[in-house]
DNA sequence: TTAAATTATGGAACGCGTTTCAGAGCAAGA
DNA sequence: TCTTGCTCTGAAACGCGTTCCATAATTTAA
């Protein structure tokens, strides 16, 4: 394989016209310019990429930490990304945890030696001194509310949005709300957990352990809520479910039992995921493929550092 | 930052021995390898991986295309290719192509150009020539069956498959059977479609081009193919349907038209996916994750070509 | 006309780890 | 005693593009 300085041997000029002509650089003239072009044509040069990363110190990859990449809320968030990744000729290195926090930590260790040159962190495992202690290698952009911090974001206000599904709710008669999460621990998870308690104070109802159901990722843990609301002498009226894919699951297994939604049991989800226009499931419009992109567009911005609110809607169907 | 120069200084050793050192090889006495891992320590030594990769012309990025991030099928796919490696301390590099070609020869361009050291493509686009081509600069691992080429593959015998469920339904006493695809082009939907014909030669059944519905990838589009149904006169009374998530959607809908299945209308999807086994579906089971592990260990495989077969298992619900 | 600015070009340093090769020292076998 | 054959070590070459700096040749501005 040719290099560089074959190149500039062949078109008579040095290796740094060769360069600045790659890199349209300016201050070359036509003819040499043109010298080059042929050159470069003539033996089909290709940079060697590598040597570019070691002289730049840059590599245009972008890494993506999440926790499953089977998950269509994750799988939206990527695709946000990813498109946004396409436009900029940056290219997505994909970190799977399965909430693993070594993995995360693989990650941020490559953001330090340089392999990526940004690492966008869909769902944080790790701790915040963990975080600031690799932010200073490179940005590190969350999907979490970091006001008040020096790393950049794109979020949800869960508080807010959580706060507003409850009182939607309960402006439709429902006293006895639950809800349903994904992992126990996290940010999005401890702000709703805050506004639900808060909730409840605000109304003066008591708080049951019993109304939360935890681990709910996907459509077939539907299965077991259902299950365990079947057999609770004081059910919910009402369940606040954090993933459409889970209200899917749930709703289907109702259906299966006869439970009547929203007679029974209204349920309202996350996200309007495809699945959720369809299956009729009011529910929290949460714009994830304009996240991701908002995401990656942080996350090559090096200069700035922003917190980004996205607004959430509430979209009203048939399951309350 | 320190480099291995500034390491065998500290050590009182040479580069060399460093790079030994650090490499594990053989050939050095303790008390050298010792005075450099103590270097190493004291300054919190990072290798430059770029340096690395220009040195070996290694990367330890695998390429994985896909033209989706957030389908099921993909994201089974891509879990299995990330768990292995995982394993084997290999990052990925996803191109989601929205089955764009150029972008498939996005990723190529990168196998050439050395920034990845292998190419899964999930769902090839552009023609075997191209593949040919760029087979010479790296291991490329095709998701189709490349049986009589010099290109890897793990690949499902879609001829074998389909042609064993449209067998299935026939005895339980399908005449009619119709079918869902997503692309209508590519390897696997070619040999679905020859299993297709060749079904109905051999029991002389008439070919119906309304019975194939394609562009079928998403729950969502179950819709319009219920939709197309009730609007036909003699519609098909079973559909096989290459994807569980659409299968879904089209029971889904079903229910809500009060169309009965398996009564009216008998369906067998693929991959069996969680959402078959929660709505039970009659299913073909392809082990995804167990297709993205053996992918991925051919794709690090650069010695060997390998083609292997996975085999499908038909998993009896109530759907049909 | 002179000073300042712009355009053009190349040499050489820089980023940094891996690996080949040559050689020294020492032990085991003939 | 001599020959192999390890073990250990380091100099130097190699992979290769980018960019700083110096220089020369023109223009433009004053």
């Amino acid at each position: 394989m040719a290099n560089i300085k074959d190149i500039a041997m062949m078109a008579g000029v040095s290796v740094t016209t060769v360069s600045r002509v790659i890199n349209n650089h300016p201050y070359v003239s036509a003819e040499k310019k043109e010298a080059v072009r042929r050159a470069i044509k003539i033996v089909n040069y290709q940079r060697n990429i590598n040597a570019v990363h070691l002289s730049t110190g840059k590599t245009f990859l972008i890494g993506v930490v999440v926790p499953f990449s089977n998950h269509p809320y994750f799988g939206l968030l990527v695709e946000g990304i990813a498109n946004e990744a396409l436009q900029n000729n940056y290219k997505l290195v994909l970190f799977q945890t399965n909430y693993e926090e070594n993995r995360e930590i693989e990650a941020l260790t490559m953001l330090k030696h340089k392999q990526i040159d940004a690492l966008i962190i869909c769902s944080r495992i790790c701790g915040w001194d963990i975080i600031d202690d690799y932010a200073s290698y490179g940005p590190i952009i969350l999907c979490e509310d970091t006001r008040g911090t020096n790393v950049s974001s794109t979020f949800i206000d869960h508080y807010k949005s959580f706060s507003k599904a409850l009182e939607y709710l309960y402006n439709k008669g429902h006293q006895k709300i639950g809800y349903s999460l994904g992992r126990r621990t996290g940010t999005n998870s401890e702000k709703r957990e805050t506004a639900y308690r808060d909730f409840l104070v605000k109304f003066n109802h008591p708080f049951d352990s019993n109304y939360i159901f935890y681990e709910c990722f996907n459509f077939e843990d539907g299965e077991w809520v259902v299950q365990h609301l079947k057999n609770m002498r004081n059910p919910p009226s009402a369940l606040l479910v954090s993933s459409d894919q889970v209200a899917a699951g749930i709703l289907t297994c109702c259906k299966k039992q006869n439970i009547s939604i929203p007679n029974e049991l209204a349920l309202m989800g996350f996200d309007n995921q495809p699945i959720a226009k369809i299956m009729n499931i009011t529910t929290l419009e949460i714009p994830l493929v304009e996240v991701g992109r908002k995401l990656f567009l942080q996350a090559i911005d090096n200069t700035t550092i922003s917190q980004e609110e996205i607004a959430v809607k509430l979209i009203e169907r048939l399951t309350v």
